[in-house]
RNA sequence: GGGCGAUUAGCUCAGCUGGGAGAGCGCCUGCCUUACAAGCAGGAUGUCGGCGGUUCAAACCCGUCAUCGCCCACCA
């Protein structure tokens, strides 16, 4: 046969587009597997169509992919459905952006022109992130890629607002929200996000509206007091019982607000008097509702104040506002001062602006009933989360859910289909758009200006991309999908949420594994950012590593629970060992060149054979494991080890051997088993490589299909050999003893040495390793070697010491003795130390008593074995003392 | 104010059921040994944050303190 040729060097990206459209053009991604096995599904996390994809993508991305393959290649019916999100406010503020920077604005544009101008923008997203998602090789199935605003997912979204209406769910309602002035529009409470501010409190002067005095408030945001409708202190207050029920003349308005008495007031706190502003303080719209207080809307949606203001006031934006307010208080002598305070203030999620409690008329969804359900479903155990501890997140949040605010003031996302009718007034909640009013024929009717919150169609994903609500066979097949991955700050907005709408509308839970992936991070640990400029882009990491190096590296950080630091550098891991994969590989294949290839099952196998079989077996087994449990640190850190420590290290080395001297049946032999292993080994590694292991596989002279779909291996109890791995290891400890010497005494790699093993009698390891002696001769550079129960000679020798042997290195007159005393001395010292130790254990009644019989006797033989390696240690020594 | 996580080699971190502390990178030494210098062979480095406790035995379990980080929470 003639040998396959791979190229000298690794790159990555001479072939990973190349195998990508192999796949998909081949349909490996759409579901296939062994018909009536139970369908593994995951649905992306749908990308935001704002922009590209970042590494926080590349990791979560990699990792279903890789648990999608793995499953893929377990013979599961399997499918990971792809698709992006819409983003509302995210997408609508990158097309206002340009628009401004253009001189334009979504006004002057008109809705129509607007939200068709951010199609535009939001398809190039779409496009470039789906280049970007297939770039790291995501065997998403394309033919069923979703958009949460197309038409069958704003079906989805209808007949779910609908039908919420029509079971008492849904309600609107002239609430506080908080509104980003910035966005245009009201968010829900966990679109809030809290930071810390450093900022004043203002301590001002309320004179009495009949004179005499004045009560002194404090208030963080003095601009509001244009909208105070009372001031308040707590009836239990001695100092202030008197004054509940007189008036006080509200500075800079000419308004009069009373006095009144409520307990939410902290009497330690500020000055014990609270001023009330109904219309933009969640508590003291509490307060304004029990004392049936006045709301005064002091704000335009554009955060400018309102007419409700002293004219001069009018227009000024919050901040100038209160600079304008500070001002006239001073001049008013009713300005008491201020002093530094720290608190935490609500900003916007997308824009960081400071979120103003503003009084306005929304749709809400209730909320607690759905929630209770979630829990239950949890309690179940029907959902559970990788790594655990993000229950009680889940948890928490459920138990303390407010109604949801699903209204914005955007254009861009799923009209709310209400309408309303201006002769009549009905109020209109439908699935199919009405040309005229249902209650009085009129065609005097208006659809609601409002669109849906994106989240809105998001928790409905699991299910709307299977089609529903038409009964497909997709929803049939694949509801309720398998696993979530995705990362800890979404918990909320959507793991959440899922949950809660799979259960009412579908009447089960979603998935059953939620995998949370830890966030990526710099070096420094730092959030990746914009602002920042720390951020990697996925892309430049293929183009430099290749997608391979890339994920295999993200799976060798991602330890379940942490984050995950990386700076470009890290990638250098997964990139040295796809480089590995691929020697090893172009060696392998260089051995066919006149070569016949046996058949692999009937091979006669030798004991070295054995122990790089078991070790695979072995491997398979705990990398299994380790993708069922979403470990994915640990199955990559098991592929590396097995692949490049001892398949590589050792097993290779060791077939060079009867590669270089064996007969040509022999040389048969050695390569069938080598291309073997290879052909094994390449599908252990895919989920972790897939570019590589596809490209090597594919130049395999045997092999299946297409890696892609070929089968994971697994542990087969017929292939462990316990016995010949103990003996493998012995002669790799026997190595490594005489290597060391050869290092530490810097004997030239070229020059040969003679060794003498001393074994124990009649042991198997002795006859293992007196049937290795070549290969032992090859692997220490010895010229001569014998094995025996004696050695006729230790003369000139230095002693190796291992596991029930000893080894002599005839290299005497070429060491330093003074060194290598030092050397044993230092041995002795430790080995001392552990023989302390455990005598210490040996001698205790209790230790006896009460640990595990087979930790006493394991204990035991530790230390017979430590002390007799002393007591030829303590010879070697005294041998060379003369 | 609650809750969660982290603290292990110079750096980044594993260590899942308690039984002589591990990896990768970096560092040091020797090698271009016909797959690989993105490599090979070897080496050094740790009061496992502090203090108590449980246990025959603790990096691991419990308590406590410290430092760092995150999440939640309407104190003006």
């Amino acid at each position: 046969m003639k040998a396959v040729e791979l190229a000298k060097t690794y790159r990555p990206g001479d072939f990973e587009d190349r195998i990508y459209g192999f796949w998909r053009d081949g349909g490996y991604f759409e579901p296939g597997g062994v018909e009536g096995k139970k369908p593994f599904v995951i649905v992306i996390p749908p990308p935001n169509v704002t922009g590209v994809l970042h590494l926080g993508h590349g990791l979560n991305n990699s990792l279903q992919d890789i648990v999608i393959r793995f499953h893929r290649m377990l013979g599961e019916p399997t499918l990971w459905m792809p698709g992006t999100d819409h983003a509302g406010i995210a997408t609508q503020n990158v097309v206002e952006r340009r628009l401004r920077a253009k001189g334009s604005g979504r006004r002057e544009l008109g809705r129509e022109k607007f939200v068709e101008e951010t199609w535009k923008v939001a398809l190039e997203h779409k496009a470039t992130i789906i280049r970007q998602l297939q770039k790291i090789g995501s065997s998403c199935d394309w033919t069923r890629e979703r958009f949460t605003l197309d038409e069958g997912l704003s079906a989805a979204v209808r007949e779910v607002f609908v039908s919420l209406y029509e079971r008492g769910l849904i309600y609107k309602g002239n609430y506080l929200v908080n509104w980003c002035s910035s966005c245009g529009t009201a968010l829900s409470d966990d679109e809030v996000e809290h930071q810390e501010v450093h900022g004043k409190m203002y301590h001002i002067r309320y004179p009495f509206e009949d004179g005499g005095g004045f009560v002194e408030i404090a208030t963080t945001r003095p601009e509001t007091l244009l909208g105070d409708t009372a001031v308040a202190v707590n009836p239990q207050d001695a100092r202030y019982t008197g004054l509940v029920g007189r008036r006080v003349a509200l500075p800079l308005t000419g308004r009069t607000i009373p006095v009144i008495a409520d307990s939410y007031v902290d009497m330690a706190f500020g000055t014990g008097v609270v001023k009330i502003t109904p219309a933009h303080d969640p508590n003291d719209w509490e307060v304004g509702n029990r004392h049936n207080l006045e709301r005064i809307n002091i704000l335009t949606p554009d955060g400018k104040l309102s007419a409700a203001v002293p004219e001069k006031y009018r227009g000024m934006d919050v901040k100038s506002a209160r600079a304008a307010v500070i001002q006239d208080l001073m001049d008013a002598g009713l300005y008491a001062g201020d002093r530094e305070h720290v608190h935490q203030v609500g900003h916007c999620y997308r824009c960081s602006t400071v979120i103003e409690p503003f009084l306005s008329a929304q749709w809400f969804v209730r909320m607690r009933a759905m929630a209770d359900k979630a829990l239950a479903a949890w309690r179940e155990g029907k959902v559970v989360f990788f790594p655990r501890k993000w229950e009680n997140t889940y948890t928490h949040w459920l138990e303390n859910i407010r109604d949801w605010c699903v209204s914005r003031q955007l254009w861009w996302g799923h009209r709310i289909p209400v309408w309303t009718c201006a002769s009549c007034g009905a109020t209109m909640v439908l699935r199919e758009d009405p040309s005229v009013c249902t209650e009085c024929g009129s065609a005097g009717i208006s659809q609601d200006e409002d669109v849906l919150d994106t989240w809105f169609s998001s928790w409905l994903w699991p299910f709307s991309t299977l089609g529903w609500p038409r009964k497909t066979e997709d929803v049939e097949r694949f509801y309720p999908t398998t696993a979530l991955v995705t990362g800890y700050d979404i918990i909320f907005f959507w793991v959440s949420r899922m949950i809660m709408a799979g259960l009412e509308f579908m009447g089960e839970v979603p998935f059953r594994d939620i995998y949370i992936t830890g966030l990526v991070r710099d070096l420094q640990g730092r959030k990746m950012s914009k602002t920042l400029g720390n951020g990697i882009d996925p892309l430049e990491i293929v183009d430099e590593f290749g997608a391979d190096a890339m994920r295999f590296t993200l799976a060798f950080l991602a330890a379940q629970g942490q984050d995950v630091l990386v700076g470009k550098q890290s990638f250098g891991v997964g990139s040295r060992f796809a480089n590995k994969l691929w020697n090893a590989s172009r060696y392998l294949l260089m051995n066919l060149e006149d070569r016949e290839l046996l058949d692999p099952a009937r091979l006669c196998l030798s004991d070295v054979d054995k122990w790089i079989l078991h070790r695979l077996n072995e491997t398979a087994k705990t990398v299994y494991e380790a993708f069922q449990n979403y470990r994915f640190n640990e199955a990559a850190s098991s592929c590396y080890e097995f692949f490049w420590n001892e398949f590589c290290d050792w097993y290779i080395e060791s077939t060079k051997l009867p590669l270089r001297e064996g007969d040509g049946a022999e040389k048969d032999r050695v390569v069938t088993l080598l291309v073997s292993i290879l052909e094994e080994t390449l599908r252990l590694l895919h989920p972790l490589l897939p570019f590589i292991t596809e490209e090597i596989y594919q130049k395999l002279p045997r092999k299946g299909e297409a890696c892609i779909t070929a089968a994971f291996p697994r542990h087969a109890e017929n292939r462990q050999y316990p016995v010949e791995a103990a003996w493998y290891a012995v002669l790799q400890e026997l190595v490594r003893g005489v290597r060391t010497l050869r290092s530490e005494f810097t004997i030239a790699p070229d020059k040969k040495i003679r060794v003498a093993v001393k074994a124990e009698t009649d042991s198997p390891t002795r006859e293992f390793l007196q049937r290795q002696s070549r290969l032992l001769k090859l692997l220490m550079g010895a010229s001569d070697i014998s094995i025996g129960t004696q050695s006729a000679e230790e003369e000139g020798s230095v002693a190796v010491l291992g596991t029930g042997f000893e080894a002599f290195v005839f290299i005497r007159d070429v060491i330093d003795v003074p060194k290598e005393m030092e050397r044993l001395r230092k041995e002795i010292r430790k080995a001392q130390d552990y023989s302390v130790q455990s005598g210490k254990k040996l001698s205790s009644g209790d230790f006896l008593a009460r640990a595990r019989p087979e930790v006493v006797a394991q204990q035991r033989t530790k230390k017979e074995e430590t002390d007799r390696r002393i007591a030829k240690m303590q010879g070697y020594l005294a041998e060379l003392e003369k």
